[in-house]
DNA sequence: CCGATACGGAACGGGGCCGTATCGGTGACT
DNA sequence: AGTCACCGATACGGCCCCGTTCCGTATCGG
């Protein structure tokens, strides 16, 4: 556990299970391994085992593997974590193209399936814990997974600025924040870690309109 | 690591280094040695030494201290990462009095200084994550100090709800979640994890405003 | 067919940690 | 003065893990 963790063992391909030269002599990687090993780990998770308790050896013990074949994949433990994380994510959120309200709702029911969902919650958790602890996972894994989310997110606040459904004199990320951000108090702070069904539209609309009860009209009214 | 951490021996007595019993024949605990041991779990997780590679015995090496003196005081690693993280919480903000979007502020902005705050973030950040992925670990932190916090943030609301400054349409703890998830959002997901002055104050005006563009007495700024 | 590369399994030497026990020494009680 | 629990230090047996290397076998390209 303990044997100083390569500090760039991560950088170094990015991770991924190194994709098959297609020139390639001799027996082909067996894809059968690479999911049976990402498996493993998860259901490792799942099963409540904290990922301090997660060796190498366990793993390929838990994918009936043998750990050379591990080691011929990934160089060490925090790629293999990492690889896990994105497999986690899925490709994108669709972004419809309605109303700017509904575009947020439609994101922020993705993130409330995908990652903070009932089943997948521990395993998250679990997992972003430890990569959240380890500067050189999260770096990577900002960049490729939570850049993405934030930009597309981004995209939508930016056309509601445009058509006047969004305020213009803040910062766009600080706003994004105020959706996120609920979300994530809910799933991380509470002990019920699962979102209710119509979390995000209750959401969205409650940061649109705000938490004073003054009553508003759909859209732009000059009060007073 | 992996000796598969005791599950109760957190509930227990709930942590502390065991208050000396008055009485006590031969020579009392060192108080130094306590909180020796305490900063010395600090100050290796402050200089980026991950949990996973936190030892009793690299701490006790740390604090200068004997592995036995540490295992006198806390069974475990568990029970003594628990202190750490209590010895992270300070009593209780002071619950001002004044408006109560006022209250709001100072309530963020205590949330802002303490835990989430520069210097102590990475600490939080690590001990957290730990704290996090053990359920045990979790509960009894949940219990002791989020909860604290929840219930100061729903009795300012409730006062809120009272007088009129509050919508009273929603659950208060969603509420709850509007002001806290982006000081959170903004602490765990971004690169730059410092929480910048002003913050408390625009996120409660934000929320309190609401983030359609619509012009409300309070506020001046109309946009388009 | 042959060489190359993969597979699962097992073993390797090296290392760290666990939690307990045992030192000689120390200091606050009675 | 005497007692007794504390102190730091050190050592212990036991365990698990690391990352590599070696098997014998399986499966590809040439």
């Amino acid at each position: 556990m303990n044997r100083a963790a390569g500090v760039s063992e991560v950088a170094a391909d990015g991770g991924r299970p190194a994709a098959v030269v297609p020139g390639r002599r001799g027996r082909p990687r067996s894809a059968a391994a690479d999911s049976a090993i990402i498996e493993a780990v998860l259901s490792l998770i799942e099963d409540g085992v904290s990922i301090a308790e997660l060796s190498m050896e366990r793993i390929a013990r838990e994918a009936g593997v043998g750990k050379a074949t591990v080691y011929r994949r990934w160089p060490g433990k925090n790629a293999l974590m990492l690889d896990v994380m994105r497999s986690l994510d899925v490709p994108s959120p669709p972004a419809a193209g309605l109303s700017v309200r509904d575009d947020l709702v439609s994101l922020l029911e993705f993130l409330r399936h995908r990652g903070l969902a009932k089943r997948g919650s521990a395993l998250l958790r679990t997992v972003v814990s430890h990569v959240r602890a380890q500067p050189e996972l999260w770096a990577e894994y900002h960049a490729t997974v939570i850049r993405a989310r934030h930009e597309a997110l981004l995209g939508v606040l930016r056309r509601g600025v445009a058509n006047g459904e969004i305020r213009a004199d803040h910062d766009l990320d600080t706003l994004a924040d105020l959706f996120v951000g609920p979300m994530l108090a809910r799933a991380l702070l509470h002990e019920r870690t699962d979102l209710p069904e119509g979390l995000p539209a209750d959401l969205v609309d409650l940061v649109l309109e705000g938490v004073r009860p003054g009553v508003r009209p759909a859209a732009a009214t000059a009060a007073g």
